[in-house]
DNA sequence: GTCTATACAATGATAGAC
DNA sequence: GTCTATCATTGTATAGAC
């Protein structure tokens, strides 16, 4: 039963090789890694990462789309599950926020490609998942306005601003020197902005 | 007058290194750069770049520093200045934006070796910057509560909520598809924030 | 200060044996 | 599938002439 499911066994090379990577691309970045770098750490020789890979892009590739596969079935689960559209506001943060937690060093090498240059790796298609979360936030605003829950309001704004916070709690945690904000911080700061969607604060004209 | 400021003369040899040096750092980072194409780009050779500075290392640190060096001079100059503490805070970020407005291009190498991996980079102190700006929005927050001007509150939630709308603007300017955001819109946002603040939504307990 | 020419290690990738 | 051995190219950096 060596091919009993879809993915890698535990231990064998392929995942090995996938392991090593993710730590160093992590770590160094993607044009500062070596195929070299990969295949000592992982224990094998350079021509096993080019026959289960076809070249540095190709498992560079199989990693991002392993990590960001998880996102998007977040956010298709949360958003079809019931509950006031605020309280599905507050898992579907809580939600993210976990599985960013469980990635925070992945979570550095899509914000060095994504805000940052290149860095000579090729094209990943980042956008149709980050669209995905803003439109499903934004589709939980719309509903908590209809359901009276918050204040009419400018959508666009109200979303960015609830990312914008969101955003600001992960930064946070990325960088080192913030070790004492923890779950219980970002979640009071997004009620926080909850409360004041409440209140009517985007309803200024 | 070959020697009249203590800076880089408009075309000369450095100054063009200077500039081909941010150009490719800032389009395709830091390790992804090479030594050749920095000095093809500045129409000059290898040596001319190893005798003005040391190494890569040495050019990179002195794009850095230069571009850094104007942020801190706009907090000091934003702080010493009079107003209310809520019009001050307003003018701080109007200060920041225009600032990296002028620079969306640093900016993305900023995003990326601030946040991401190293790439290989040496050592660059952003936090000493980087604190210099969170202190004096917290300052500000902190006048403004004891002027009356907004609601008591969790100083370090109101700073982060403020820092992280803020950030966002800056975010979506640095990533493509967003272009009909504008100075206006980050501006309007920004001022919701503080209605919220002004209406006492960080005394919540 | 700027050039030509080059040293020399490391890079991504492959051929061919097993 | 995995190895040894090696390819051509590029990398940072320098010696020495002008």
């Amino acid at each position: 039963m060596s091919e009993r499911n879809g993915t890698n066994e535990e231990g064998s090379v392929k995942s090995r090789l996938v392991r090593a990577a993710v730590k160093l691309f992590v770590s160094r970045g993607y044009a500062a890694t070596s195929v070299r770098e990969i295949v000592e750490e992982a224990g094998v020789t350079k021509p096993v990462l080019y026959y289960h890979f076809q070249s540095k892009e190709g498992i560079y590739l199989h990693v991002m789309e392993a990590a960001f596969s998880k996102m998007g079935a977040i956010v298709e689960t949360d958003m079809a599950q019931g509950g006031s559209p605020r309280a599905r506001l507050g898992r579907l943060a809580d939600d993210l926020f976990a599985l960013f937690e469980t990635r925070v060093n992945e979570a550095r090498l899509w914000y060095a490609i994504y805000y940052g240059p290149p860095q000579g790796a090729p094209f990943f298609d980042f956008d149709s998942n980050h669209k995905k979360v803003v439109d499903a936030v934004r589709r939980l605003l719309e509903e908590g306005i209809a359901a009276g829950e918050f204040a009419p309001g400018n959508l666009d704004d109200l979303t960015w601003i609830y990312l914008g916070v969101f955003n600001m709690a992960m930064e946070l945690r990325l960088i080192g020197g913030h070790p004492e904000l923890g779950d219980a911080d970002y979640k009071r700061m997004l009620e926080l902005v909850m409360d004041g969607f409440a209140r009517g604060v985007g309803s200024r004209r």
